[in-house]
DNA sequence: TTTGATTAAAATTACGAAATTCTCTATATT
DNA sequence: AATATAGAGAATTTCGTAATTTTAATCAAA
């Protein structure tokens, strides 16, 4: 059981979970009373939150939950599509027969938490099961990029893309399409048509863009 | 006069000045006093640049300067491949005239700078109005591909890039050949020939590539 | 001479409190 | 009624200190 989360990560994970509204203000004076600690480490983790994009820091004012935008999600959804792409088609290249398993069965467990989540998809477990595999399968897809950065960014970019669309689309994550489309660039993978990876992972998350210019 | 930096950027332009040797520590007790505020205060920025790569932190062991490896380089030269790419073809695919203007404006201040240092190649003052022109002129071939991500991402990937190379390469940045290569990014540009753009982009950056892989 | 252990010094981390800045409400004015 | 002002209260930021940990330095033993 993973109790042993740090403060960084317990926050992070609250912060994409949906618990606060947009734009809401984030205390550190109220925040530290849920982990029993000073004010000055609630404030050293909320800025170190800033500066990947999943807090607002504003000068003399405090800390907020960041703003939602359309602007935003279509700009972290075009650069996840953009690394994510990257990442997967160099992925191909260098990765072995082992990494083809390790995205298999990263696949399949997804599969298998998608169907669940067909009969009950109220279910707040098996919605954190979900996020967790969701994470699990597209980390895997750029695992053998051999390039450490894209796969910083690529994380950093989910994390954002996370928190903006999770409190805005109550139906994120468990929209029937999303299993074929998972099953589809599993498919692209195995056939190794980088051509067909790109469009498969631009289908996937093409829905999320909400645009005029084409 | 841009005495009004901030404590972060002050420290940065340090970072990627190569006034620090790699691996060196950066003891808060000591750089406090360069600044004339507490330890806390060093600390929490330290920290802050440590989330983008600048400062490495180590649990209980304060900080140090990031240290030196070919795979980082490496890393940190096609990342910066991808990102300029992407965002010089996006530019010129959204850029009017006015980007147009503006990058041969930015061209032609670094040009002249360049020429200069050929007469001059150990002028400290030289050097800096170089590296900033060099990062202006980069920054403003992404200028217009509309998304900030990219734009926050290359910069991050850029003074990682300096602070990589800054200390290793005793020639960096006044080789002759990158006067003619930023001459052909811009013809590139303005030719609006995307592949040509990424060609031209690839052969200015390909000389940091030592790599054995394909 | 090298290795290992012990001790002293120095540095990092976390905390609590003072000082500055902002926010909100009530009051006065146009 | 709407706007502006003033003051009280709340929150943020900075700082100095105490406690824990690491680093180095000294000395003893192989």
């Amino acid at each position: 059981m993973p109790t042993e989360l740090t403060l960084y990560e317990a926050l992070r994970n609250r912060l994409i979970g949906g618990e606060f509204e947009a734009g809401q203000r984030l205390k550190s004076e109220t925040l530290r009373h849920d982990y029993d600690v000073s004010a000055s480490t609630i404030r050293e983790t909320l800025f170190r939150l800033s500066t990947v994009g999943l807090v607002d820091s504003l000068e003399q004012r405090g800390f907020r939950m960041p703003e939602q935008s359309t602007e935003l999600r279509t700009d972290l959804t075009r650069t996840r599509i953009m690394l994510e792409s990257e990442g997967a088609c160099l992925s191909v290249r260098h990765g072995d027969v082992a990494w083809e398993a390790r995205l298999t069965a990263a696949h399949h467990e997804l599969k298998h938490i998608e169907s669940r989540l067909r009969a009950d998809d109220e279910s707040q477990t098996l919605l954190k099961l979900w996020a967790d595999a969701e994470l699990k399968f597209h980390r895997t897809l750029i695992d053998e990029c051999r390039s450490n950065l894209l796969k910083e960014f690529h994380l950093q970019v989910f994390y954002r893309f996370r928190q903006q669309f999770v409190t805005t689309d109550r139906e994120f994550g468990f929209v029937p399409e999303n299993v074929e489309q998972h099953q589809s660039i599993l498919n692209a993978v195995l056939s190794r048509d980088e051509a067909l990876i790109r469009a498969r992972i631009l289908e996937h998350l093409s829905r999320n863009l909400q645009e005029d210019q084409p």
